[in-house]
DNA sequence: TATTGTTATACTCTATAACTATA
DNA sequence: TATAGTTATAGAGTATAACAATA
C-alpha cells in the first residue's frame, strides 16, 4: 500500500468529516501495520484476534466468535482450522449442547498469544501516538458504545 | 452478516478493549450499513467516496483519490471507469502534468450525490445513535488526528 | 530514471448455499 | 423446524507486475 499520511489537500471536504470515512480510513492504516506487526509471529489480525479469544478463559463456541468478531461462521472454521493445526488452540464439545465447539488455547497457544499481545499494544500505541493518554481513552470509551453498544 | 449486537459475554475480555479492534468492528458495522443505504442509488461506499471527492470542486487526481482512500491505482481505474460509464464523473488532462488525470462530477454527479450524501448522513446518525452530540463531535476530532494526522 | 494511468493477474477477504449432526 | 459446524464455491476487495505516455 502507498503512503499512510494524507495528501492533506483533500483534508477539507465533507468527506474528511464523515465519521464512517474516518472510521475506515483509521482501520485501514491500524489493520496493515497490525498485519505487519503480527507477520513476526505468522499471525494476521483475525487469527490474532481468535487466539485473543481463546485465551480469555471464556471457552467462546465458534458462533459466539464469528458474532463478535462480524465473520461469517465458515470463516471462523479456516481460522479456527490453522490454528489448531498449529496447535495453538483445540476445540472442546460444548457442555449442554453437543452440536457446538468451544474454543480454548494451548500452553503454546498462550505462549504465543503473550508475544502478540505486546507486539500489538507497541504497534497501537505508535497508530495513536497523536493522541495523548486521555484522548486514547476517550476514544476507546466513545469506540466502545459504537462498536459494541456501551 | 449476522446481527451487529456483539455477544456481550465477550465485551470483558483484552480485544474489546484494544482499539484497533474496535475501530474496526466500528468500521464494519458502518459500512455495511452503509453499502445497505447507498444500494438504493447503485453506489458503494468506494463509489460514493469517488463521487464525493470528484464533487469538491478540488479536481483531484486519480493518484491524490488512490492516496487518499487507500486504494491502489488500479482499483481508482475500475471505480471511474464504472462511474464515468454511468455519466457521473468526467476524466480530465490535469493541466501541467499530461500524465495526470483530475476527475470531477458532472451535473447529473453531483445530483446523485447530493441524494446519495443526505442517505448516508441519515445513516451515520443511525450508527452513533449512543452517542450525544458532544460525543459524535469529540469522535470526530479524535478520529481526524488518528485517520489524516491532525 | 521516475511517475500517471492502465491492464492483467493473483491473492485475500467475505458471502451464499448445501450438507451433517444435533437440538 | 431450527441451529452449530463444515465444505465448496463464488464474489468482492486488495496487491503485484508490466506497459505506454509523459515528466
Amino acid at each position: 500500500m502507498a503512503d499512510e499520511k494524507s495528501s492533506p489537500r483533500l483534508a477539507d471536504t465533507d468527506l474528511a468529516d464523515e465519521i464512517e470515512f474516518l472510521l475506515a480510513r483509521a482501520r485501514s492504516i491500524g489493520t496493515s501495520r497490525a498485519n505487519a506487526a503480527l507477520g513476526a509471529f505468522n499471525l494476521k489480525v483475525r487469527e490474532y484476534s481468535v487466539l485473543s479469544l481463546a485465551c480469555s478463559g471464556l471457552d467462546p463456541s465458534q458462533t459466539e466468535l464469528a458474532s463478535f468478531l462480524r465473520l461469517d461462521a465458515s470463516q471462523v472454521v479456516s481460522i479456527v482450522d490453522a490454528l489448531e493445526d498449529r496447535g495453538l488452540v483445540v476445540r472442546a464439545r460444548a457442555e449442554g449442547d453437543r452440536r457446538a465447539k468451544t474454543i480454548a488455547a494451548t500452553a503454546a497457544g498462550r505462549d504465543l498469544y503473550t508475544l502478540a499481545y505486546e507486539a500489538a499494544r507497541t504497534e497501537e500505541a505508535r497508530s495513536l501516538a497523536p493522541l495523548t493518554a486521555t484522548e486514547r481513552s476517550q476514544l476507546r470509551s466513545l469506540l466502545r458504545k459504537v462498536a459494541l453498544g456501551g
